[in-house]
DNA sequence: GCCTTTATCTTTACACTGTCAGGATTGGTG
DNA sequence: CACCAATCCTGACAGTGTAAAGATAAAGGC
C-alpha cells in the first residue's frame, strides 16, 4: 500500500514513519529554514494538520527526525569504522570519515542536528540520541589514551571540517578528487590525536558529560 | 531627527541602516529560522514593504547583513590581534581567539555566516566581504610560513570550536571561567599550527595578553 | 454479534508571513 | 515653480503554523 493510494481513508497505518520520511526529503530539498509542515503533510498524502496528533508541532516534528538523525550519524560512523583496522587510532581516524561523510551526504540533516534552535533538547529520545553520539567520541578517544581535552580536540577537528565541507567552504579541498580528498582529510585529523602531543599531562577540563 | 522621530513620516534618511540595525535585533532575539521581515519593519517603525525597496527580498536583506556581518567577524579578529603579540604565531592565535569571540557573542549572526541557504553569495559586496576573510586566513597562515593545507588546519579547528560553543555544545569547556578556558582554546588551536609538527618550540602565545 | 470507547485523521478557522501592484509623499532638479 | 525620481504606504493574495471541533475506523466489553 503506498502513500498515494486512494483506498487508505483514515488510519494510514504507519503514519509516524511515513511523515518522518517525508520530513527528511523535504529538510534535503529545501532545506531547514525554508522547511513547511503542510508540505510534509501534502508529501504524505494526507491532510494538513494530521502531524500535530503525532508530534504535536513543528518543532516536536523536528526533534523526532534529529533523534533518527543522530541514529544515523552514528551509523555513517560505524560503516567507516567496521572496515578500517582494529586499532584505536584506526577506528579514530574512521569515525571523524564517517562524521564527515554524514555532513556532506545529508547536508541538511547535519545543520539540523548540530546547528538549528528549533529542536527540543529536553526530549527524552533527541537527549538520548545526542549523547550517545558524544559518549561514542568519548570512548574512543579514551581507547587511544586521550583526556577529554583530547576528545574536545577531535571533536573540533571532525566537526569543523564537516561542518565547512558541508555548507561549501574549503574548496581546494573540496575540488580534491575522492582519493585525494581522504589522504588530506585524514592527514587533517590525525594533527590533533592524542599521540601528537606526547607527555601526559593534567587534564585541563573537567570530566563532566557534554552533548 | 533621530530613527524613533515620529515626524518623519516618509523619506527615513537612513532607512538602509536603520533596517539593518533592527535585522541584526531581531536575528539575535529570535534566530535564522524564525526571522521575520514584517517584525524587521515594525522594530524599525516603518510598514512592512518598506524594506523591499532597499533590499528586494527577505534573501536581500539577510545578504546584506551577512556582508556587513563578515566586516564584524573581521573587526572581532583584529580587536583580538591589536593585544597580542607581533610575531606570526601570536596573531594567529588571536585570530582564533577573535573568530570565537563572534560566534559566542553573536552565535545567530555567526550561523546566518557560515550555515544558512538564504544567502545570495553571487552578490558582489557579501563575496567580497567573505571572501576577505578568507584571504585574512590564509595570509596570517603563510607568515607562518604555513602551506594551505595548514590553513585548512586552522580554520577546521577555529571554525569547529567555534560553531560547538555557538550551539552550546562542548560544555566543558563552556562552564570553565573565562580565563581557563581561553587556556584550553589555545592550547587546542596551537595543536594544529604548522610549528607544531616540528617538535617542541616555545609557546607561541606566551606573551599575550589575558584580559 | 453489537455497542461504546478510543485513537486517528479531516475540516474549518484565525493570525501571521513574504511578496506583488498600485498609490501617496517628499526632496531635488530643471 | 513645476516636474521627476526616489522613497514609503496601503491593499491584496497565496501560503504557513496551530487550535478547535467534527468524522471515521479500530479495539474492547457485553
Amino acid at each position: 500500500m503506498t502513500a498515494d493510494d486512494p483506498r487508505r481513508a483514515y488510519h494510514h497505518g504507519d503514519l509516524r514513519a511515513a511523515l518522518l520520511l517525508a520530513a527528511e526529503a523535504e529538510l534535503a530539498e529545501r532545506g531547514v529554514e525554508a522547511f513547511s509542515l503542510r508540505q510534509v503533510a501534502r508529501r504524505a498524502g494526507v491532510s494538513h494538520a494530521a502531524p500535530a496528533h503525532h508530534f504535536g508541532d513543528t518543532r516536536g516534528l523536528l526533534t523526532a527526525l534529529a533523534a533518527e538523525g543522530f541514529h544515523r550519524f552514528l551509523a555513517a560512523q560505524a560503516a567507516r569504522e567496521m572496515r578500517a583496522a582494529a586499532d584505536p587510532q584506526a577506528q579514530l581516524v574512521a569515525a571523524g570519515l564517517g562524521y564527515i561523510d554524514f555532513a556532506m551526504g545529508r547536508p541538511a540533516l547535519f545543520r539540523l542536528l548540530f546547528g538549528s534552535d528549533r529542536l527540543d533538547f529536553t526530549d527524552a529520545a533527541l537527549d538520548a540520541a545526542s549523547t550517545e553520539a558524544y559518549l561514542h567520541l568519548r570512548d574512543q578517544v579514551q581507547m587511544t589514551g586521550g583526556t577529554e581535552t583530547d576528545a574536545a580536540a577531535v571533536w573540533a577537528m571532525a566537526h569543523g571540517l564537516a561542518d565547512l565541507l558541508a555548507n561549501g567552504r574549503l574548496k581546494p579541498i573540496l575540488v580534491l578528487p575522492q582519493e585525494a580528498r581522504e589522504g588530506v582529510l585524514i592527514s587533517l585529523l590525525t594533527r590533533v590525536f592524542p599521540a601528537a602531543n606526547l607527555g601526559p599531562t593534567a587534564d585541563p577540563v573537567s570530566d563532566t558529560d557534554q552533548t
